[in-house]
DNA sequence: CCCTTATGAGCTATATATCGATCACTTTGT
DNA sequence: ACAAAGTGATCGATATATAGCTCATAAGGG
């Protein structure tokens, strides 16, 4: 990252990490698991954990999604799955996309 | 990052960030994007685009989630909207809950 | 068919995410 | 009420992810 970029995020993104944040400390709360043990399951520091929990948008998705594993949250059962279908519905329409996208070199010439 | 960490994924983690990187190239072409649009969208770099696209799990989740966001999935539809529900489900049962988790101090004295 | 444009891959410099430690505070179980 | 344990926060050091090029290849439109 040179040149201090600061990104801007939308609410979507925002909230969405946020609540699959949250999701992981009450899963993990539920389960009974103290911090330390998750993130040393994970591979992860705790301190990486608490920021994961906040719902910081700057982890590493990996780690992420590593926990949320861990916790027993299932992103197949919510996100992947979803994701399937979706691919699937598209997947022959996307068999007949081209593999790279080109925009107009010119406006279309439909003036004659 | 000190001391040279490698990580380890679980195969859910790796499957479920590929899938999802999957579904944004898919996206994205499917809208006709290019690339260095999306990227600029998203105010991240093309080679970031990239390597998100192809389901790198080192990547900010706050990225990745607005790539997404900007090809049109729709994070809350698949993810969110189930953790929502998720949520609701357990809330109930998590105000009851601890706000901090204790291990056994010790053994159970179950035998007397 | 050519010419334009998108994509893929690799490189370097740099900002920064992460670790590991520490400290104060909170919470829980006894 | 006390002690043990978990949590939250901060700090310094360092590995590393990222931006921003460049080049080569592939692909699409005219």
């Amino acid at each position: 990252m040179p040149k201090s970029i600061t990104r801007t995020y939308s609410r979507y993104s925002r909230d969405a990490t946020a609540l699959l944040g949250g999701l992981i400390r009450e899963a993990r709360i539920e389960r009974k698991l103290t911090a330390q043990e998750v993130a040393d399951r994970a591979g992860i520091s705790r301190g990486l954990l608490q920021r994961i929990e906040k719902g910081d948008l700057k982890c590493e998705i990996g780690a992420v999604f590593e926990v949320a594993t861990i916790v027993g949250i299932k992103l197949f059962d919510a996100e992947v799955t979803t994701l399937s279908r979706h691919l699937h519905q598209t997947r022959d329409k996307l068999a007949l996309l081209p593999k790279s996208v080109r925009k107009k070199s010119r406006p279309v010439r439909d003036d004659f």
